[in-house]
DNA sequence: TGCGCTTTGGCAACAGCGTTGCGAAAGTGG
DNA sequence: CCACTTTCGCAACGCTGTTGCCAAAGCGCA
């Protein structure tokens, strides 16, 4: 569990099959625990609130907590300055309640997305907001060193740029496949020297920092997850660009699977028998779409993507499908249109006219990956439900 | 919220986004609730130890809490009878630790299939293994007061029956869809007058007991998830009868979305512009699986439901697959081999070879959903990583 | 202007959680 | 028989959120 401890669990007694298998058993919780989640909570409404801030009263009704536990809660977070108190609210016949506010420069995170060709590093606040982003070219089939150089160079920039608050750790989103849990790459096509890499491990070293490894679709996700179109606590962004893949946030949490293997969207079967793909398999939607972009169908391409879609959507009861990804950016309405209708089709055939499953587009444009990774590591701070790793490298809490 | 408290939100502020709609901003922890979580996180750990029981250090090694927590608390568990001590461990050199064991019969709880045209009935003992059963016809088309007055005649009988512990509530799983949230049934096919009724706390009243309501693929595949064929912590049941369906296992959890729409599995296009199915769209697997059984041809069935399966394995990353229902049970071995080896195939052209996702027969036989459906009710107690629903409609932690 | 009322929010005392310190119990091995 | 190891509980402790109480701050009516 901890940074110098094997866990050999070579004890006698019956082996627990949830020691690995789901979620570790879940972690017995003390005081401090205790204090963490609710510190977490709160400061997760604190974010969710923005701008506009939330009361101590309105915190204690959401949490559930009384509160004068929310008094002391806030005011550790004020004596550690990620909370301020920003004017107050219209008196409802007694004292006027005190607006809190997250203090967005309190804290800073590093966001890497480390591409095929081109590095993109970004130093983004509590809120998510970038304050600083470097890009560099960089050759992902390059010998691992000089990666890790680059990186280095590049997230030291960053930080001699904008300076100033801790940074919490860094976020680093590398396509798949790879395994978020040991933080190791595998066999990423075209780069066979990755397989079997700690990257994590490397960069939590070079950079002394708390890193969070994860696919760069999982990444997009859960940055998207942060700035709800309206709401989302379930839906699945599909990015088609010379791949089809996806990340699925389910329940508020992203969902990756035991093996980082969750949203492997691209070679969803869609056609027994169809036309053979890459991948050696037959009708896979990735092989049918791109073939019908290739001759110029986008309408053929968008119903595809729609008919995964609503497989999806029907399979894992979402509220929302994203769309991103350059083919889509090429003619963001007509995928648009072709995968609603595809839903809208869908939800006639159940009987659920009207409320079909709304489509649009994913916010964020190039730097999306690079602010979700960001993510990766700032989510945990604001509590259950939001997704995340435990930082693996150096002492959490750096700072 | 609660029975009494409109909780009308109305006071001015934000209006959380996550008020509701994900895990309704999770909620904070005072120290009841950490004595909780930790009595349940043991309990759980009694429970996967079974027969063979284990002793303190190893639960606190487990949980991560210290051996004096761990004292405290299973002092606890024995004064309320839910654990005892029995027998010790070899001595290492020093004293012998002593073994604890779940004792199953402390508490029970009820499990209710509510199929079309029968009722099962079971009771529960904490293991999850049935102490009693009763199976009644039921019209499930007809008047809900007869269903409701036959539920509430054999559970009696049930309790009588068997009597002794207490029971912590009763769990009932019914053909979808529905709304395991609020408890609601939707527009069953056939049974159009009980679309919109409150049947959990419809039963809640007229049992006396908290009463959690799910779809029956959902219990089932909570049922299976008690009693893992290796240790599952991600796995699907996918249920071939009159029609298919799935009930989705993601990370320990159960996975049923935010409307209990999850695992509409029957109803993934997994042929363009294949032959019509009855839901009105075109090329499901459910109906080209159903097909090919009806002209006979099995492999063609389980090669088609292996696709399907190999899709969903891909998509979410799971660890195993368990069939189920009448029509793979006629013929287990020809559904086994035919899924397996699509699997094995795809796995293959990921270059996986012979690591397969294993493919094995759900157990349980006819009573698995009442057997699942009761753990509706035992899950929660478990602690988490243990799904299942707070109980709602009288007073937890009845008797 | 003055007073009562309502609402907010902090100080102090409190009950209860897991933790720490230490000693009794119960074995093994020389 | 004694030294040693290991298990496990009692007692004191630090820290958590909770409760009781009171000051602060505004509204509204006289």
């Amino acid at each position: 569990m901890t940074s110098s401890d094997p866990e050999t669990d070579a004890g006698p007694g019956p082996d627990f099959p949830d020691a690995e298998g789901r979620g570790a058993a879940g972690p017995g919780a003390n005081l401090p625990a205790l204090r963490g989640h609710n510190a977490a909570l709160v400061l997760g409404l604190l974010r969710s609130a923005g701008e506009e801030g939330v009361s101590r009263l309105e915190l204690a009704a959401h949490t559930g907590l009384t509160p004068q536990a929310v008094s002391k809660i806030t005011a550790r977070l004020r004596a550690e300055g990620l909370a301020a108190e920003a004017g107050r609210r219209a008196s409802t016949g007694g004292k006027p309640r005190t607006v809190l506010r997250l203090v967005p420069g309190a804290r800073h995170a590093i966001g890497l997305h480390l591409d095929r060709d081109e590095l993109t590093a970004v130093l983004a606040d509590l809120a998510g907001d970038a304050v600083a982003e470097r890009r560099a070219p960089l050759a992902f089939e390059a010998a691992a060193a000089q990666v890790l150089a680059t990186v280095e160079r590049e997230v030291a920039a960053l930080r001699a740029e904008a300076g100033g608050p801790p940074v919490v750790g860094a976020g680093v989103a590398c396509p798949g496949p790879l395994d978020h849990t040991a933080g190791v790459l595998h066999r990423v096509t075209g780069a066979p020297q990755w397989d079997g890499f700690p990257l994590r491990d490397a960069l939590a070293e070079r950079l002394g920092l708390p890193v969070v490894l994860d696919k760069d679709t999982n990444a997009a996700a859960l940055g998207l997850a942060q700035r709800p179109p309206d709401g989302a606590g379930s839906f699945a962004y599909l990015h088609l660009g010379t791949g089809l893949g996806a990340g699925l946030v389910l329940g508020g949490g992203l969902h990756r699977g035991p093996r980082t293997g969750a949203g492997e969207f691209g070679h969803q079967i869609l056609q027994l028998d169809g036309p053979r793909c890459g991948c050696g398999q037959h009708g896979c939607v990735e092989a049918l779409c791109l073939a019908a972009v290739a001759r110029g169908d986008l309408p053929g391409a968008a119903r595809v993507l729609g008919v995964a879609a609503a497989n999806l959507v029907e399979l894992l009861d979402i509220d929302r499908v994203l769309l991103g990804g350059r083919t889509v950016l090429e003619n963001p309405d007509g995928f648009l249109t072709g995968v609603a209708d595809v839903l809208a089709a869908q939800a006639r055939t159940r009987g659920r006219t009207g409320t079909a499953v709304p489509v649009s587009l994913a916010v964020g444009g190039a730097r999306a990956v690079a602010d979700g990774a960001a993510q990766l590591v700032l989510a945990p701070l604001f509590g259950p439900g939001n997704p995340g790793l435990a930082a693996r490298g150096h002492r959490p809490g750096a700072g």
